[in-house]
DNA sequence: GGGTTGCCCGTTTTT
DNA sequence: CGGGCAACCC
């Protein structure tokens, strides 16, 4: 739950950290702890760089460090930040800490990312021009917004896919770029320059909606900081000790907020395994971890390397696996316990095709489950999504209890929306994308003409379209039912003033009629429609008021799996990032599907190696065994396709694995040219010195704004006065109102005249300078 | 304004 | 093969 932030922490003067000595003489929570782990917690003062393996306890360290620095009177647990990615990551996290040292854990600003950047923007929402209840849109918000910007630029979305143009957007906003910062070198293909040319507007548009995405929720402190310096200071004195999980996962955003945030005391720990780093499509820069020593030249480095998850066996194959990148820091899973039994090798397997395979994968976990091992402890992994349907008939056809994690999030899900979306209006009926969601569900007859009308009365009385609805030119049937909604919606705010949350959503979603709308449907997902709308009625008793469930349901995608069941979980390999399990089948190991030919088409060795990337992360799930399959013949949509073994079953070490049945090496062409033998790999040759940072893995275009330039361009412009006057005069160009002369300027408020001559009142951040 | 057909496309997705 | 979506028709 996101009950993360709500205690105000006490308004006390704070002691000097030198001048406490340890008051607490024995912490008996450092004596479970290795040499190095006990390292990482007691190298308090100054960055720290842990370099975590797979299983080797970093959430202990996290939390155990986080305890330390309380219980030494380092400082307050309000001084204290500590990020994770997930809701999950963070709640487990919190409930050791508390374990540890009590209800002083709940100070501690812990959270993930978003949680953090969303509670800093709202307390400080005036500064940017927003006010501080504004929405988080979702992300099928995001993608309708810019899909209209689209059309209305005449573009054909059939052509130009909105969620491409979206997703370029996404990647500047992960590094830290402004519209007006990114340069147009970027426009490097149709598409991109699409995106280039709709950012701003897209901003704009996200302004006036009084609402941010999810990028924002990073982007917008760091601008809030860059521009307003005091601000910042307040928030780098608070944070006297900052701690970072899954850093390798960070982006250039991320990074910059996290740089901002320790810039006075430096006392960052951020914690990662470069081996893990499975997300750069989705943004985050490898790079951060691989040359944190580079940003940070006096940090310390500690690795981890004991694992206290898996076998010798499938750590040497782990470990052979991922010794084929290039690029990494270089880290050597070891057992923690060299007498231990080495365990079974991990078994490969090929079929002739992929009915084949999932059958076997099942018979053995039925085997296994006959032999005593639960199926909450076996996971069955997959490389692409479609791959689970085979599984699940496979698992049905047996019989076996399964769960498949991933696809459908329940807040992503329709009916769960919809929900939401009459919360949403409920909470504030100028929330147009809420109106626009439900205004026709179930249908009111509000069609296309209609909502033209109401759209154009609001742009004329500049109100939002649920006010608009009084004013528009509407008659018969239209008229009757949108006052009857506007109506119902007043009544449920009303009723919310005294009512719980489940009875309010109950009363609107029956009132509306919108539970009719799927109690008619016969369709087989209406009942699961249904219980999902039930379950949400759940969800909701945990919540007082509606802003905190909205909070709550617009950063969390899924509904933290209650699963005491026993049954075994299908899903991909980014999904079992940081889980485990004593039995773990990674199906689908063929060319093309993985290492996924897309991934090399886009991004090739750095692809490849992402891939390998994945692999390593699947293996290392496993405590005990794990079996590795492949199909010859696979059906992809509709057809066959045959497949060759993938490489990466040629890089896992002979001594840890053992080939059965139809899965030998024979399928390997032996003519198949060694075009993953690293030496042959077409490498950067003038990079043989310096950082890791250095080789390869950076052959970007210089044109394009690195993390670097950026890294390098902020501190100044953080601690450059703010230069007020300087804008006057200054010719600029807006995306909408088109090029202008600055004649006043208030620090971000700028009178802008056009060359239209009009003068209107802009913020700086959405003008470009000319 | 709403239902139906036919066409396109098909990796991963912490918030 | 099958879901999603836009053009198309009533």
């Amino acid at each position: 739950m996101m009950d993360v932030f709500e205690i105000e922490e006490p308004n006390e003067t704070i002691t000097a950290p030198e001048k406490i000595e340890q008051t607490v003489e024995r912490l008996p929570f450092l004596v479970d702890l290795n040499p190095e782990q006990l390292q990482a917690v007691e190298h308090t003062e100054g960055p720290l760089l842990v370099l975590s393996g797979a299983g080797t306890g970093k959430t202990r360290v996290l939390t155990t460090r986080t305890a330390y620095i309380i219980e030494k009177h380092l400082a307050k647990p309000y001084q204290i930040l500590a990020v994770t990615f997930t809701n999950k990551a963070a709640n487990e996290m919190k409930l050791r800490l508390e374990k540890m040292i009590g209800s002083a854990a709940f100070s501690v600003w812990l959270g993930t990312f978003h949680a953090i950047g969303v509670k800093i923007l709202r307390k400080h929402a005036e500064k940017l021009n927003l006010t501080s209840d504004f929405t988080v849109l979702s992300a099928d918000d995001q993608e309708r917004l810019i899909k209209n910007i689209l059309t209305e630029r005449g573009i054909d979305v059939k052509k130009y896919d909105p969620a491409t143009v979206l997703e370029i957007i996404q990647r500047w906003k992960d590094r830290g770029l402004l519209p007006q910062e990114v340069d147009f070198r970027e426009k490097k293909s149709q598409i991109s320059g699409l995106a280039f040319d709709s950012y701003q507007t897209y901003q704009n548009r996200l302004h006036t909606l009084n609402a941010v995405d999810f990028g924002d929720l990073l982007l917008l402190p760091i601008v809030l900081f860059r521009e307003n310096p005091d601000v910042l200071e307040e928030y780098q004195t608070r944070f006297r000790y900052i701690l970072v999980d899954e850093y390798q996962d960070t982006n250039v955003a991320q990074y910059l907020l996290l740089r901002l945030l320790a810039q006075k005391w430096h006392n960052i720990c951020c914690v990662g395994d470069d081996d893990q780093s499975i997300y750069s499509w989705r943004g985050a820069e490898v790079g951060n971890i691989l040359s944190f020593q580079k940003f940070y030249p006096d940090a310390g480095i500690i690795r981890l390397e004991r694992n206290y998850r898996s076998t010798a066996h499938i750590l040497g194959a782990a470990s052979g696996l991922i010794s084929h990148n290039e690029s990494r820091l270089g880290k050597t899973l070891r057992p923690v316990d060299d007498t231990a039994d080495v365990g079974q090798k991990v078994t490969v397997k090929g079929f002739w095709n992929d009915m084949q395979e999932a059958d076997w994968v099942c018979e053995q976990i039925e085997l296994s489950q006959k032999r005593g091992i639960s199926l909450s402890q076996t996971a069955v992994l997959v490389r692409a999504t479609f791959q689970t349907r085979l599984f699940e008939d496979a698992l049905r056809k047996k019989g076996l209890p399964y769960k498949i994690i991933g696809g459908f999030k329940f807040y992503e899900r329709e009916e769960i929306k919809d929900a939401v979306a009459y919360l949403r209006l409920i909470l504030n009926s100028n929330d147009d994308l809420a109106f626009l969601r439900v205004v026709n569900k179930p249908k009111r007859g509000v069609g296309a003409k209609a909502l033209e009308a109401v759209s154009e009365t609001a742009r004329e009385k500049k109100v939002s379209l649920f006010d608009a609805v009084a004013w528009a030119p509407l008659k018969g049937t239209v008229r009757q039912s949108l006052d009857s909604f506007i109506y119902l919606i007043k009544l449920a705010q009303e009723k919310a003033q005294t009512a719980t949350l489940p009875e309010t959503a109950r009363f609107i979603l029956e009132e509306s009629g919108y539970m009719q709308l799927w109690q008619q449907e016969k369709s087989p997902e209406a009942d699961g429609r249904i219980e999902n709308i039930e379950e949400l009625y759940n969800v909701l008793h945990d919540y007082d008021t509606i802003r905190d469930f909205i909070e709550y349901a617009s950063l969390v995608s899924d509904t933290d799996e209650t699963g005491d069941e026993d049954q075994l979980v299908v899903m991909t390999l980014h999904a079992s990032k940081g889980l485990e399990f004593q039995n773990v089948y990674l199906t689908g190991w063929e060319e093309e599907l993985f290492p996924h030919k897309k991934a090399l088409d886009e991004s090739g060795t750095d692809g490849l190696e992402e891939e390998r990337r994945l692999a390593y992360v699947g293996l290392t799930r496993a405590k005990e065994y794990v079996a590795v399959t492949y199909a010859n013949n696979r059906r992809m949509y509709g057809h066959w396709v045959n497949a060759l073994p993938s490489r990466f079953i040629e890089e896992l070490p002979p001594e840890h694995i053992v080939i059965t049945g139809t899965g030998s090496r024979a399928f390997l062409p032996a003519d198949r040219p060694n075009y993953f033998d690293r030496r042959t790999r077409d490498f950067d040759s003038d990079a043989d010195e310096g950082s890791v940072f250095d080789k390869g893995q950076w052959k970007r275009e210089t044109f394009q704004k690195t993390a670097y330039d950026f890294y390098d361009r902020l501190p100044m412009k953080v601690y450059q006065t703010k230069e007020t006057g300087s804008r006057l005069g200054k010719r600029v160009r807006h995306e909408i109102f088109g090029s202008g002369t600055v004649i006043h300027a208030e620090g971000e408020r700028l009178d802008v005249r056009f060359d239209s001559g009009e003068i209107k009142k802009i913020m700086a951040r959405f003008l470009e300078e000319i």
